[in-house]
RNA sequence: UCCCCGGUAGCUCAAUGGUAGAGCGUUCGGCUGUUAACCGAAAUGUUGGAAGUUCGAAUCUUCCCCGGGGAGCCA
């Protein structure tokens, strides 16, 4: 017989075939049973009735949640069962019933956060999580083709560091070999440049670290971030490359993950409004905005939590804020060529309150500049002359960003939290399981 | 690091200083179209920990532990 997948079943129609999966519920009405199965791909619900099949009856009555089962029976159209097909139950073959002493910790019903993170690895099998875990991967596959087609080549910046770039603080320290000290990276935008310099175009896709005490709804110890860098572009390059990501991500799981956007009622229409162009406001602008909503910021403020959800909310597609004073922007940021206490740098705030998903900015090539803004950060300069190398052999203008991808996914999936979107969170006093 | 909130049955929560409860889950029984099924019954507690106030503390006080949300910082 067939095994087939849940996803497909509608293909099926009329026809003998297998599931194999695990009983996801059981509802029992006297002599007939409505067993509810998931293999993964999704859920179905079977019906066994004790005259038709005895045998599987008896071996699915008082079946546990979540045993293991191997189920074979005729599928079809009924409006009743829940997605439109339901098994008819004629054989069952029982891999492991969960123990009545050790029922299944996550019930069809409403959990504490602690207790779900607690049981992570067991709350991934629920159809949330899963149509969560799917459309992160839509995403993650989608941004590598649009990235791919850009001309980008994919590279991998090293996840060991060694000396601290931008302070200890944020860093975690491990034991290297024979007592050496590394790092894990906090972003792979240094190696970026490198690699571009040799390359053109890439972009680095990978882990991340921080050891930041962030004990907010936007914040994981360990997250993925999606680093494109290219030489001889400038702001606006990067500009226009961001919103075409972040549209070709968004518009790809609207194509191809609606039934997973589903299950999460995510409001499908604002994602389809997500297409390039994104409005694009200078940090001047960002401000004036927040003067016509009472907010007291002032030039010079950075632009908070609450201040970007203020911006964000004037417009119903990711904004993009360029141009921030340099005082408040990373030392490698290439100052504006008109207003030089400006950095040509650019932050993408996603709508519906969900924040900065991505952070860029032009580089500087000069090399004195360079070795300037290092001293003026106290900043070791023998760590960073490899990096001051890229401004002594054939030093051109270039320029990239970083992407969030956990931020982004959030807000395409609309969920309260990040730690939602990566299959085990990292977080503040977290590391298990 | 700072501010705020929370910790009671396996889970989600109630109990306004006076006998610790309900729903779900589990167990037993009933039900041939259920939709987190329903109906009946049973078992299940170191109220996060320590000390204190009180005739009496889940409840009030102090300290500690654990977790959550936010600030700062950032993706």
């Amino acid at each position: 017989m067939t095994t087939i997948s849940i996803e497909q079943a509608g293909k099926y129609d009329g026809q003998e075939v297998t599931i194999k999966g695990w009983l996801y519920n059981l509802r029992e009405s006297g002599k007939l049973l409505f067993p509810i199965f998931r293999d993964g791909t999704g859920i179905m619900q079977g019906v066994c009735a004790l005259k038709e099949n005895p045998e599987a009856f008896a071996a699915l009555k008082g079946l546990t949640q979540e045993s293991s089962v191997i189920v074979g029976g005729k599928i079809r159209a009924e409006q009743r069962a829940p997605g439109g097909f339901e098994m008819g139950v004629s054989t069952i073959e029982v891999l492991q019933k969960v123990s009545e002493a050790t029922p299944f910790p996550i019930q069809l019903k409403e959990h504490g956060v602690d207790f779900l993170l607690d049981h992570r690895h067991l709350w991934i099998r629920t159809p949330r999580s899963a149509a969560i875990l799917r459309i992160r991967a839509e995403a993650i596959r989608a941004a590598r083709n649009y990235m791919d087609e850009q001309g980008y080549t994919l590279t991998d910046a090293p996840i060991f560091t060694p000396a601290a770039c931008e302070g200890t603080s944020t860093l975690f320290e491990v034991n290297y070999i024979d007592d050496q000290k590394a790092y894990l990276t906090q972003s792979g935008q240094l190696y970026g440049e490198a690699l571009a310099m040799a390359l053109g175009k890439i972009y680095t896709f990978g882990p991340t670290f921080r050891a930041e005490k962030s004990k907010t709804r936007r914040h994981l110890t360990e997250f993925w971030m999606l680093e494109p860098e290219a030489a001889y572009a400038e702001l606006d390059d990067m500009m226009a490359l961001a919103e075409g990501l972040v549209s070709a991500m968004v518009q790809s799981v609207v194509k191809n993950k609606s039934r997973e956007l589903e299950t999460l009622k995510r409001n499908i229409q604002k994602l389809e409004n997500i297409k390039a162009p994104f409005p694009r406001i200078s940090y001047d602008e960002a401000i004036a905005i927040l003067h016509k909503h009472g907010n007291p910021a002032k030039f010079g403020d950075d632009i908070g939590g609450d201040e970007e959800t203020i911006v964000s909310s004037e417009f119903d597609r990711p904004v993009m804020v360029h141009r921030y004073p340099a005082a408040i922007k990373a030392f490698y940021m290439q100052p504006d060529a008109q207003r030089p206490d400006l950095a040509l740098a650019f932050d993408m705030l996603a709508p519906e309150g969900y924040g900065e998903i991505i952070g860029g900015s032009q580089r500087i090539h000069d090399y004195d500049l360079l070795v300037k803004r290092l001293r003026e950060n106290n900043l070791p300069e023998e760590s960073f002359q490899w990096y001051l190398d890229l401004r002594r052999y054939g030093s051109v203008p270039h320029a990239g960003f970083g992407l969030g991808l956990e931020r982004t996914v959030a807000w395409i999936c609309g969920t309260e939290h990040i730690r939602e979107v990566i299959p085990f969170p990292r977080m503040l006093y977290r590391v298990y399981p």
